[in-house]
RNA sequence: GCCCCCGUAGCUCAGAGGACAGAGCAGGAGCCUUCUAAGCUCUUGGCCGGAGGUUCGAAUCCUCCCGGGGGUACCA
């Protein structure tokens, strides 16, 4: 049996009760106290269990309390309002399950007794695009879930996914085509050898996309013309295949290189044109079983069940023109991630407003039994981020913000909130750089991972760059501080120590707080929610800052209180690393 | 029209059916001869969009309404 947490012991020790009083002892559950004040714990299974009986509240309650009163490790057992059951623990107990996280190299979070193979598809660039403020959200949520589900023991398969083989191709290549329609890439019968170099830059791209999508809304003999390239380039066209495959490589260094920026790695870097032989034979497949068919000259399939709640218009899997959709890369790698990774769940991070597509493509993964029944597949979606006027993040000229100028700004912003800060002057100029880069992108991270994923957020750069009060930078200044004590300790040769009772509000706090690591971890991957990771990281940095204010453990006379504390901050940091790191953040050596 | 998401303090946002609804910022009052003040302490501020319902108990679940956003067959 592995180290039970904290929360899990008390748990069982009040369903121990209800069970000795006949009931069932999932009712002993028991959550941190909402009245501080009043206790550390409580167990709110009372007024539940006494409705199976038939018995009043308060007089079950009381029961199960005089049955707990004893035990050595609680030091109050207190009944109140309509059934209650508040506990505090003893402090000696608090110690011991300090202790044990301290000689635990997990921190006394379990790791999964059932491991599985886990897919994140998050980021999503798409070719032809440099990644914009539109891509953050998908790649911070993603990396922290990809991180909390591996440490958590999963074994983690994280994918982009870009964005390689549809319209957007052809749109990009009709554009290049009007304005050169010389170049050897649309010459007919020509196959080869094209030019080394591309044809166009990233720039040239980030330009020319904008302009092809507009003019598809205006021209609508110029769009099927773009369409139609789509096809003969999923067909194989030589000219079409050698130009695609620069501008994917122009597209793929920039992004691989805002990924970096973000301390962003993937295990794969496939995209649609990977599964781009699959998508023929199971277009083929499915018409044959039945479960895909032709109307109004496309193949579809249905995914309105009878019973289903939701009406969804058809998967479109091949279009009129010949031409596959993402909805048929979508499900072919679907396919791919089954066959051939053995995925069990798969997480697809991506913007809310696909929601719909996302329940039709795994309907149709269902009825078309690419996906088994025990294969999870779950769209993990986020809102908006949106400007201080409440609509999407734009330029002062209107313009879509790129990735990269976004990091800029807030590096800068560190860089000057730095330059304020006397103690950083003493610094080296390439120290500076490098705590202005963490300090930046901590910024932007945590200020993302703070919010429910689910709704909309405002980006505001002043609040963001305020590095005050409930931000990455607190964070970080918290962990560094504990650097700062070890650095002084280690100097002076103080040891650590065992674990002794606390003394005080504020070392009792601490721990307490970070008894509740493995349930914070648990709840955040089951709700595929960072935000309850960086809530907790913020109220255990307070609980450590408030710690480092009350208790000053470099001038603390016993030796064996301040071993004990230099321990606790030991815990504190590690504690703190762990959930940043999760967050996709660093903790500088000293800021 | 139909479907999905969101309306919580001046602002930005949390909130696991439970006890008087929380945080950060902003506003007010304090704390640097002591481990980094990017910090700490105290404080002002809310009929949780509205109305019903379920429940011993609802910001949380259900229904309807109002307001905002998004999506709705060959874009991603």
């Amino acid at each position: 049996m592995g180290l039970m947490s904290l929360l899990s012991e008390l748990s069982v020790l009040v369903g121990e009760a209800f069970a000795a009083e006949g009931l069932d002892p999932a009712h002993g559950e028991v959550v941190v106290s909402q009245r501080p004040e009043l206790a550390q714990f409580q167990c709110n299974g009372a007024m539940a269990a006494a409705r199976v009986v038939g018995a009043p509240p308060r007089e079950l309650a009381g029961k199960v309390a005089s049955r707990l009163g004893a035990h050595p490790h609680l030091a109050a057992v207190d009944i109140a309002g309509p059934g209650f059951i508040n506990l505090t623990i003893s402090d000696d107990w608090l110690a011991a399950v300090t202790q044990r996280a301290v000689d635990d190299p997990r921190l006394g979070v379990p790791a999964s007794s059932e491991p599985s193979t886990v897919l994140v598809d998050y980021g999503g660039p798409n070719v032809a695009k440099a990644m914009h403020v539109g891509h953050l959200r998908a790649t911070i949520i993603g990396d922290s879930l990809a991180r909390l589900f591996s440490f958590l023991g999963h074994k983690v398969i994280r994918d982009p996914h870009f964005g390689d083989w549809g319209l957007q191709m052809g749109l990009v290549m009709a554009e290049i085509e009007r304005r050169r329609p010389e170049l050897a890439y649309f010459v007919p019968e020509f196959t080869g050898p094209f030019p080394e170099e591309p044809p166009v830059t990233l720039e040239d791209l980030q330009e020319i996309y904008p302009v092809a999508a507009a003019r598809a809304e205006t021209d609508p003999a110029w769009a099927e013309r773009a369409r139609l390239m789509t096809v003969e380039l999923q067909q194989g066209r030589p000219g079409y295949v050698a130009l695609w495959q620069q501008m994917k490589r122009v597209s793929e260094e920039s992004q691989r290189a805002d990924f970096a920026r973000l301390g962003v790695e993937f295990d794969l870097w496939y995209g649609e044109s990977d599964v781009a032989d699959r998508m023929e034979p199971l277009v083929r497949r499915l018409l044959e079983q039945g479960v895909a068919e032709e109307s109004r000259g496309a193949v579809i399939i249905r995914v309105d069940q009878p019973g289903e709640k939701r009406e969804l218009p058809p998967l479109i899997l091949e279009t009129s023109l010949g031409g596959y959709l993402y909805s048929t890369s979508d499900l072919a790698t679907i396919e791919m991630r089954v066959d051939d990774l053995g995925v069990d769940l798969a997480l697809y991070v991506v913007d809310a407003r696909q929601s719909d597509h996302f329940e039709q493509l795994f309907r149709a993964a269902r009825v078309a039994g690419i996906a088994p029944p025990e294969v999870r597949l779950e769209h993990i979606k986020f809102g908006t981020m949106n400007g201080k006027d409440g609509k999407p993040f734009k330029t002062r000229a209107g313009g879509v913000v790129s990735l990269s100028d976004l990091i800029d700004l807030i590096e800068t912003a560190a860089s000057a909130r730095l330059a304020e800060a006397e103690i950083a002057e003493g610094y080296p100029e390439a120290e500076r750089k490098a705590i202005a880069r963490q300090v930046g992108v901590a910024a932007l991270k945590f200020g993302d991972l703070i919010n429910n994923r689910a709704s909309d957020y405002i980006f505001d750069l002043d609040r963001f760059s305020s590095f005050e009060g409930k931000t990455g930078p607190y964070l970080q200044y918290g962990a560094v501080r504990i650097r700062s004590i070890q650095r002084r300790a280690a100097g002076r040769d103080l040891p650590t120590g065992p674990i002794l009772p606390p003394v005080q509000a504020a070392d009792r706090e601490l721990m307490l707080e970070l008894a509740r690591l493995p349930e914070i971890m648990g709840r955040a991957a089951e709700l595929r929610a960072p935000n309850h990771l960086a809530e907790y990281a913020f109220v255990l940095a307070s609980a450590w800052n408030r710690f480092y204010d009350h208790c000053h453990i470099l001038d603390e006379a016993d030796p064996s209180r301040q071993a004990s504390w230099l321990s606790l901050a030991h815990l504190t940091l590690r504690a703190l690393t762990l959930l940043l790191d999760l967050l996709g953040i660093e903790v500088p050596e000293r800021m």
